[in-house]
DNA sequence: TATTGTTATACTCTATAACTATA
DNA sequence: TATAGTTATAGAGTATAACAATA
């Protein structure tokens, strides 16, 4: 366990890392708000769109109650975007699944999104790598040390 | 307007700070909830604890209707956390402001958003001042470029 | 007239608990 | 018995519209 570090860069990135999801998330319910979803719809509409899967594994992605994902659901599935197919295999599931609508809605959110990617732009390309690795370490995940 | 761009290390780093911008949120949530808070409270209380302001500016900054401020006020204020008090310079206005127990109660959250600070840890000095630098290019703030 | 804060309303999200149909 | 999904309920956040007090 490392402990926390509170020098000045380290609590300045902090701030910035504050900064940037603040930024993000408003601009993603934004965005999602442009398509008449609700935030949270729009996250499970995207989800959805990566593979079907049963509710429960809706809720697990999203970290929430199961019980919230039936009504989400319903309200997609009221406006096509989304349809419940039952599972082969066990009769309790029910596998969530975008409709082509909810496919293309889901694309069109998706390229809408350009907070994230506008700004990138001002970096170089070499910046753009070096961030990738800074932040792929940050998430634990592998990426070599930036000496 | 620059264009977005598409190359691969760019959806990657959109990819990635997707992630952030997910665990971050989730973790300051979390936080707030051990403090008995929502998430929205919690934004108030430590957005009051910067410098009381009028009502009306606490949803400019929080890019919501005044309306609901008044709520979340209400609810902080029946916990002690925050008072209403009045504007000498325009009987209209009300200021809210953290109490003593609302500036400690700030500070103890503050403290406990350990989720950006402790992976950080994992990085150099001259890495996370890369980082900060590269996230301040971002933001569009001044920063010298990383060549 | 315009602005500040509030109230009233409706909708959504959220967790909890109880229910059903399967397994 | 245990699990998947639903329903019922209550609390909170949100936007909209209408209102009182003040500017």
């Amino acid at each position: 366990m490392t402990t926390p570090r509170t020098d000045p860069v380290t609590l300045e990135v902090v701030e910035l890392i504050g900064t940037v999801v603040a930024r993000y998330y408003a601009e993603y319910e934004q965005a999602a708000a442009k398509h008449s979803l609700t935030g949270a719809q729009a996250r499970v509409l995207g989800l959805l769109t990566l593979e079907p899967m049963p509710m429960r594994h809706v809720a697990q992605k999203l970290r929430c109650e199961p019980s919230n994902i039936t009504g989400i659901v319903d309200r997609l599935e009221t406006r096509g975007l989304v349809e419940r197919r039952p599972d082969p295999n066990d009769r309790r599931v029910k596998l969530a699944a975008p409709t082509k609508d909810g496919i293309d809605t889901a694309r069109r959110l998706r390229e809408s999104l350009d907070f994230a990617r506008e700004p990138l732009a001002e970096l170089s390309d070499a910046e753009r790598t070096m961030l990738r690795d800074l932040l792929k370490r940050m998430l634990g995940e592998e990426a070599p040390a930036v000496p």
